[in-house]
DNA sequence: AGATATGAAATCGTATACGAACACTAGGTC
DNA sequence: GACCTAGTGTTCGTATACGATTTCATATCT
């Protein structure tokens, strides 16, 4: 299964310092929730808590915040950062432009294994509907799509998928559970995009497709708070 | 004029600190070339010039590697970074897609005004080509397109085009001066999205197009390359 | 001579220490 | 009672110090 740990930043470079560890360990409890939005990081207690002293626990910090996964205030410190309606919006509408062409750039070089797997990831989504396991049903979102992504030719834009995706963390199953009816519209949209891609479609309207795809959650997710 | 200073990223939080200090000069440097690509960046000289200590000088060097201005190797120190054909192929190509979607988005919010605007940047473009400027034409066409993104409503798509535009910095003028007639149709181009613009197309037409523009300067690069 | 080992110099990585800025409470004043 | 003010505690920002690692030059061995 691809891994969904989802690399860090282009920049990994030194792996095995204390400002490393202290980066993913932070980074981990935010993925996962354990620091929850608003949440403060108070520099001296996570430099207690893993060991180490303060300054590497700072530069971590401050590479979670240029991720966007940590607001930091001068003098003040540094909080998880939350994602209003907005910021929502803006990666919403930014992931589905460079999956889009994440997915158009990988499709020539997705062969019938790929796709394959990829609809056995899909048909574990829909099962996740019927258990209503919101949480699995999002690793397994990115699970999907890291199939489709795992020959991208541009480690750029994949990068900047992966940094979507991180952002969105925070928000954990919402849409999944904010928006019924779309999970179930997801999974019929992965369908239709391993056939199309599976036909050899034109690259263009593979990114049409993916890009759609996306922005679909957004718009489902707009009109719906738009009613209220 | 357009700032195009090409602002830092998402976190310009702790502004006025020594660490802001130092990032923006080591910035600075690399971007308007007094750094050239391999320069070695060694923490304590640069912090002596600043006068500052090593401390904020590494927290600034450390953004700068997870923007790609520096690569960075532990216990060996930092470097300018280079960017070589498979990075430049990355940049280039990812551009094209940010910047593509960039055009699209601000489209609707173009005015006359502003078309004007971009049009005079594009005719002092024209007039680089005569007198042979490569700097400054490169200036300019950053500031051409800044006048069409003045009012881009994602915030998030626009610091991606500006990071693309820092990690070519160290090229400077090499497309210009390497692919001979490049330039001359970048400007027709300009012109040409300026109508497009003008006459209320279809964002995705615009987006193509914008596109393009991008593409065919890496294309034009690759068939020199292939030719040699 | 070429390759390998050894030492010194340079540079990084992190701990510790301390001054500075902010938040919050308590007390006083109108 | 509400508002302002002083004082205290918390947390950040940066300087300094030192051990760890790499690099480079020199010496030694085959």
């Amino acid at each position: 299964m691809a891994d969904t740990t989802l690399a860090g930043p282009s920049a990994a470079a030194t792996a095995g310092s204390k400002s490393e560890q202290a980066y993913h360990a932070v980074k981990k409890q935010i993925v996962d929730g354990t620091y929850s939005p608003g949440y403060r990081l108070v520099l001296a207690k996570i430099a207690e808590d893993l060991g180490v002293s303060v300054v590497p626990v700072r530069e971590a910090i401050r590479r979670l915040e240029a991720e966007g996964l940590v607001t930091f205030e001068r003098n003040v410190g540094a909080t998880v950062a939350g994602i209003d309606p907005t910021e929502y919006l803006y990666t919403m509408q930014t992931l589905s432009i460079v999956e889009g062409a994440a997915t158009a750039l990988s499709s020539p070089l997705i062969g019938p294994d790929d796709i394959a797997r990829a609809r056995s990831v899909n048909e574990e989504m829909r099962a996740c509907l019927e258990h209503f396991d919101p949480v699995r049903f999002t690793r397994l979102n990115q699970d999907f799509h890291s199939v489709l992504f795992e020959n991208c030719p541009n480690p750029h834009i994949l990068d900047l998928v992966h940094r979507g995706w991180n952002r969105l963390a925070s928000l954990r199953s919402s849409t999944f559970r904010f928006v019924p009816g779309r999970a179930q519209e997801s999974v019929e949209e992965h369908e239709a995009l391993l056939q199309l891609i599976q036909s050899g479609a034109d690259a263009a309207d593979i990114e049409r497709a993916a890009r759609l795809h996306r922005s679909a959650t957004l718009d489902a997710y707009l009109s719906q708070t738009k009613n209220i």
